[in-house]
Order: C-alpha cells, then structure tokens, then sequence
RNA sequence: GGCGGCGUAGCUCAGAUGGUUAGAGCGCACGGCUCAUAAUCGUGAGGUCGUCGGUUCGAUCCCGACCGCCGCUACCA
C-alpha cells in the first residue's frame, strides 16, 4: 500500500467588482481539468477558488449603489458562484475574504511576521493622483500628470506598516535556484528572478485611509493593504493557524494557478511572505498567459470581454472548453476568435469525435442489433493507443492540457482510418466484423477516460451511449488507460449527433 | 536605457547537443469510400526556417550585427 497522493490547485480570487470573463473562465476550465485528473487517478484534490473582496474600489461601489460594503460584496460574488456551476467547475471550497475565517487566519499569519520582526512602521511618501485614488513611480507619470487622468500628482504622506520584503532578496534567489521546478514555465520563472536581481525594496502593507479590510490585530487604526490579505487566502482554506494536521497535509505541496499579471504578487512577494511567517513557500507556481480577443488584451475600456456563458450557451459548454484548452498553449498568451472556435468545434468535435461515435453506433446497432463486440488484444490499434494514453497521461502530469487533447485525437484519427480499412459495413457477420467494431469501441472508451477533465458531461454520455456503467472518472484512469478492457455484451445506443455542425 | 523572449508552409504553431528529402493541424487541390453530422480515409502542392556576415567539411538550429514584434523594469487590482 502506499500513501494517498495529494493534489492542492488554486486560482487567484477573483476581484468581486469585476464580472466574470472568459479570461477567469479561461483560468477555471483550466484549473478545473487538472483537478479532475488528479481526481481520476486517485489523488486526493483539494481544488480552492474564490473571491476577493477588500479595497478601497468596492468600498466605493458600495456606497455609490447604497450598500455597507458587506452587503455590496453578498451581492455580488453569488455571480461568480453562479458562472463556475454553469462551466461545471468542480471547486471544493469557495473562499470569501470577508468570512471571519479569512480574519482570524490574515490575523495569525501576519502576527507572526510581525512577532519574526519582518514588519515595522514607517511613514510612506509617494505621488498621489486623486482621481485614481493611487500612488505612481515617478517614471510612470506622463510629465509629471497621472498618466490615465492627465492631471497632477500631489506628494502624500501616510503612516504605513512595511513588510521588509528587502530582506529576502537572497533567499528568494537562494530558494529560486534550489527549486527549479517551483515556477513554470521558465519564461516567467525569469522574469520574476529578473525583478528579484535588480533587488527588492520594502513595501507598505496596511493603510489608514480606508477602513473595509482586515483589521491589524496590534494596531486597530490600520487594516491590511487588498493584496495582503487576498493571498492568505490560500492558507485560509486549509485552516492555518486553527488545523495544523490539515495544514501539514496541504502544505506546502500545493499548485498555484495564475495569470501573468500577478506574477510579482505570487512568485516574489507570496514566498517572502511565506518565508517571513515561517512557513514553506509554495511548491509550484504555475503562470498562464492572458487569453486575448482577436489579438487585443480583453479589457473593460476595450469593449470586448466575452461571456463564457453567453459562448456556452452558443456553442456548447464542453465545445467552449475543449477550445479553450486545445487551442491555446497553456503558459503562453491564447488568442479567442469565433472563427477558430467554429473551427475546431467542426473539425474537431462535429466531424473527427461526434463522427466516429455516430459511424460506430451506426454500424453495430445495424449489423449486431446493438450487441457490442469485444476488442482484440493483438488489435492493430493496441500499441498505437497505448502509447496516445501514455501521452495524455504524461500531458496532465505537466499541466499540458492542449497536448493531452492532441494525443487523444491522434487516437481518434487512427480509429477512423481503421474503420476506413476494414470497412465493417461492407462486412459479412463474423469476427472480422466484430473485431474492428470492438477495436474501435475500445478506443473511445479510452477517449473517454482522456478526455473527461475537459468534456466531463460529452466524456459522460459518450460513455452512457457505449454502454460502460458508470461514469469515466469512476476507479482509478491509470489502471484503466491499459488497452482490452471494454467488455462485450453491452448494449449500444444510437443517439442523436453530439456536435451537430455548425454554419 | 537595462534584462529577457520571439520572427519556420495561406493560417495557428512544433522542431533539432548543427548532418541525407524541415514537420503537424486547419485551409486548398486531386483521388477513394458511402457506415457516418457531404462526415471520413489516402495523396499532393508549397517554405531560400526575418536580413546580412562569421565559425564549421556542413547552420534554419552556434556566434555577431541589423530589421521587426513582444514581455518585465514595484506598492490600481
């Protein structure tokens, strides 16, 4: 016997503000498939997600729309509730900022940072633009204006508590160059080292000038800055502070998943947090790029953040999942296009997926009145799937999505061209017949399996349809990868096309 | 300015410690099949692998310069 793997994945928190977009989307699914991987093959998976919720903004928002910020933030995180249900988001917990838990744990953790001396009081100066309500650098302003306002800046003062980030600049590189592995992909591993390399200043981390945030348990006129607190969340989760055998059992070996635009606040600012608490840095950090819209960064001045649900209910959720993570790089910037998610909803799922099933079951409920035949274990296709499984397998371990679908669709081409081959339609009943109808029902058993993380309800009725009980995340997919394990005597369903084609 | 990356078929991208005919998918053309959502299967066209030099018996892959594009260069989130 040996020990349950555990597999901890988070996604950032969402600003509560902010309407979800296919860009979080992009960031679920993705996540999301991961955990029901690990799921598959047995780990224990403890997928966290959830919203921020503090700052100066949603204070702002409240009060405009005539809410206490508490009520305004209730009123607003049910959308993202409700928009990871409809993309079948298996999250097991859903954190909030403003749960008294999240309180009690951004308390203890940074009292002991506190209490290690990583945190002292100092005045910060810095240029203010009151319209945005925001500090600036100096080389940020537009001739000595706010660069979004125009305007001129004004020098402000504000006393502040400081994490003395500074001090972990070499143990940041230190801990960088013992965990190689720690950040991926290594493009964004060395644009975090190249901002630790030019050396680390002190930050401010709680202000006094707004109220709606976490408290500072020694010193009750500051709270915590919206950042400070938002990254705690991960230890919330896992009861740091309260649980310290559930914290040992998730920590530090958890997967971070997050956009490119946060990679300072995880990849520098996160593990010196971690290190100045006492505690592990994070095991894995892994950066996604940003999913743009024909080529422009989706924004909310552009005009062009796509509903994922409004997608969904077009194309199919599944359809906008298998595109999302098959046609982009998982780590490097994705490109969203009707064009190219038509495409490979037609090619891809309509005429390769939807077409062999239809072909299949065609073909045995009209020649063996539904009775499925069993696979041949010396089948021309066992190697090849074999190694495809293999493949898929390898791709998930690596956080590879779109080469896991790859692989699983070079299975789907080989099982079409044998089809072509034998031509069972033109087949007299016998085992010749039987044995390439089984050989192929055999490999979609196996696309099933493959493709669950992505397709979790397609895999699930492809699966229904073939006749296999159960569901394709039942047992453990390692065992089941193996080629030879459809069983005969089941019975096969016709049904009507998955993916009828589109335009 | 500093650091880093990229530039390969119409499109999206792989690729190799440098070595015979540079790959995939989509699209396109031709052919086969007709079970299937006119789906599928096979074949093919086509690219001086950004430009110019250098190293080498030999470079798309190494080095240099240049052109073009992009990221990071700290406290909005």
């Amino acid at each position: 016997m040996h020990a349950v793997s555990r597999f901890f994945i988070t996604t950032p928190i969402y600003y509560v503000n902010d309407v979800p977009h296919l860009g979080h989307a992009y960031t679920m699914v993705s996540a999301d498939s991961f955990a029901r991987w690990h799921r598959q093959i047995s780990d224990d998976v403890f997928f966290l997600t959830g919203t921020d919720e503090h700052g100066l903004k949603i204070a702002q928002a409240a009060a405009e729309n005539g809410m206490s910020p508490k009520e305004w933030t209730d009123s607003l995180a049910p959308r993202f509730q409700d928009a990871w249900r409809k993309l079948n988001i298996s999250y097991d917990d859903f954190i909030r900022t403003t749960e008294p838990r999240h309180y009690e744990t951004v308390q203890s953790f940074l009292k002991s940072v506190y209490e290690n001396g990583y945190i002292y009081k100092d005045i910060y100066r810095g240029l203010y633009c009151v319209s945005c309500e925001a500090y600036y650098q100096e080389a940020e302003l537009d001739n000595g204006n706010c660069p979004i306002h125009g305007r001129p800046v004004v020098v402000m003062e504000e006393e502040n508590y400081f994490f003395r980030l500074s001090a972990f600049t070499d143990r940041l590189l230190e801990w960088y160059e013992r965990h190689p592995e720690a950040v991926g992909p290594s493009s964004k591993r060395n644009e975090a080292l190249g901002f630790i390399r030019q050396g680390l200043q002190d930050i401010s981390i709680t202000r006094t000038s707004i109220d709606w945030g976490v408290p500072v348990p020694w010193d009750s006129q500051h709270v915590f800055y919206v950042w400070y607190d938002a990254l705690i969340n991960y230890l919330t989760a896992i009861d740091y502070g309260r649980d310290l055998e559930k914290f040992e059992l998730w920590w530090p070996s958890v997967h971070h998943i997050i956009g490119k635009d946060i990679i300072r606040f995880h990849c520098v600012w996160w593990p010196a947090m971690c290190m100045a608490a006492g505690i592990d840095p994070p095991a894995n950090i892994f950066v996604h790029g940003w999913l743009l819209v024909g080529g422009e960064k989706m924004a909310k001045s552009a005009g062009n953040k796509v509903d994922p649900l409004e997608l969904a209910n077009e194309f199919g959720l599944d359809a906008v999942r298998y595109y999302l993570l098959r046609d982009t790089n998982f780590g490097s910037d994705g490109d969203f296009t009707y064009e190219a998610l038509t495409s490979r909803y037609n090619s891809d799922l309509a005429n390769n997926l939807g077409n062999l099933l239809q072909r299949v079951t065609t073909v045995v409920v009209s020649k063996l009145g539904g009775q499925a035949p069993k696979p041949t274990a010396d089948s021309p296709l066992a190697v090849f799937a074999g190694e495809v499984m293999e493949s898929a397998r390898t791709a998930w371990s690596q956080f590879a999505p779109q080469d896991a679908l790859e692989a699983i669709w070079s299975l789907i081409h080989e099982a079409n061209a044998r089809l072509e081959v034998v031509a069972p339609w033109k087949l007299e009943l016998g085992s010749e017949l039987e044995n390439v109808l089984g050989d192929a029902l055999e490999c979609l058993r196996l696309v099933c399996i493959g493709l669950y993380p992505v397709m979790p309800d397609t895999s699930s009725e492809i699966w229904r349809r073939i006749g296999m009980d159960g569901s394709p995340e039942d047992g453990n997919a390692l065992a089941a990868l193996s080629w030879g394990q459809y069983q005969s005597s089941k019975v096969i369903e016709k049904g009507i096309p998955l993916f009828p084609r589109r335009k």
